[in-house]
DNA sequence: TAGGTACTGGACCTGCGGTATAGTAAAGCC
DNA sequence: GGCTTTACTATACCGCAGGTCCAGTACCTA
């Protein structure tokens, strides 16, 4: 009975896979309760996805892409807000810690890259070289940032820049971490704001 | 036949469960791989452990203890080696730093407490409640190596201490997923610099 | 009306978590 | 030397989940 279109089912399973593979681990996942959930039979789940693999795959590659344009987005809104480089990039960081000191009971669902990097021996090399691609184009995309300040006005100490670029994502996923574990928003908001700290301390000439 | 004591066998299921659970997930642990890879019977595994979660609860356990233990050896170590604070806590850095640096092939075998935050609902309120217990004394133990260099020099800006302290456990967490999805032992070193570069703008007087 | 799409239902196999029962080799004790 | 405890093994079993196969079927499009 295709009166519903192929895209919406697959992706209301991706929606309830995402949420039980955050909250219980890609292993624990059972694809009866999944199709369950989705109003599917066993079968219907896998007339959409051959395997458990494939699945994971598919999570992955449309977490990827969604965060990464959500990001892009909000670059070129804070680019269009002002025109000095390192108050796009303070602007940024305060755009994105609003956003997660939003999010409601329990906090952030999650970085489904890190908690994939925990069952990373699950997946195939493809699944792994994915997600190293994924990161290091964030890393990039980050860096661009930073480069653009950079070339303004020198850092206060010498500093590896992508090693900088990293760090907010290490503020992001440790401050999930705290956040899931002490059940709340504040501690990744916090940490987004101790990131945004350490750029003005490096790069504000009113500070000096 | 008793030859071997009970710890010891314990023990060593235990190291195996780490690394499996580390590299695939808490989900995908199969028991009875576990007991053929500790040399043991399913039943033999039974006798050490009721079921799953408790198995999960006590590698929890032995890894704040042995993780604790080690980053107060290191503390004290640093504290004979020099009397400033700030300078105790830069060297601390620079210690956890190289080794870190040190771990070869693949890297750090990943923090179980991250790991285990992304099972949680796997496990019952005990487990989840010691797992917020020790993040929260980890981030006391830092604190009261930050809060002794704030008393004899203020920050250069306004900044939480406990957000601070969190911050070195986020850039630990964050660069232990860098270190698995590339494959390499520096991302995680160099985010416990990145911290400690951050730490000696916001303290150290020779920089301003 | 033919063929593709998006499924359902049921049978089946394998393997795992977990339980139960019976047995056993070694060590410690009295 | 016997008794108990410790630390297991072996066998059998249950229920459930992942996954495969096959036969069908309601709807849509050409």
């Amino acid at each position: 009975m295709p009166q519903q279109v192929s895209e919406e089912t697959r992706d209301r399973i991706l929606d309830l896979a995402e949420e039980s593979v955050l909250a219980r681990g890609f292993g624990s996942l059972s694809i009866s309760e999944l199709a369950q959930a989705a109003a599917l039979s066993k079968n219907g789940f896998f007339y959409h996805f051959s395997d458990k693999t494939e699945l994971a795959r598919a999570m992955l590659q449309r977490y990827v892409q969604e965060g990464h344009a959500i990001f892009m987005d909000t670059v070129s809104r804070t680019s269009a807000m002002c025109d000095d480089p390192l108050d796009q990039l303070l602007l940024l960081l305060r755009l994105i810690a609003e956003h997660f000191e939003t999010l409601q009971d329990g906090g952030h669902p999650g970085c489904l890259v890190a908690a994939s990097c925990y069952h990373d021996r699950l997946f195939d090399a493809k699944v792994r070289a994915a997600n190293r691609d994924a990161i290091l184009l964030r890393r990039a995309r980050i860096k661009d940032l930073i480069d653009k300040v950079v070339a303004m006005r020198p850092p206060a100490v010498e500093v590896d820049l992508d090693d900088l670029a990293d760090a907010l994502c290490a503020h992001i996923d440790g401050g999930i971490v705290f956040s899931r574990v002490l059940n709340s928003s504040k501690p990744l908001s916090d940490q987004v704001l101790v990131y945004r700290s350490h750029l003005k301390l490096l790069f504000d000439p009113a500070l000096r």
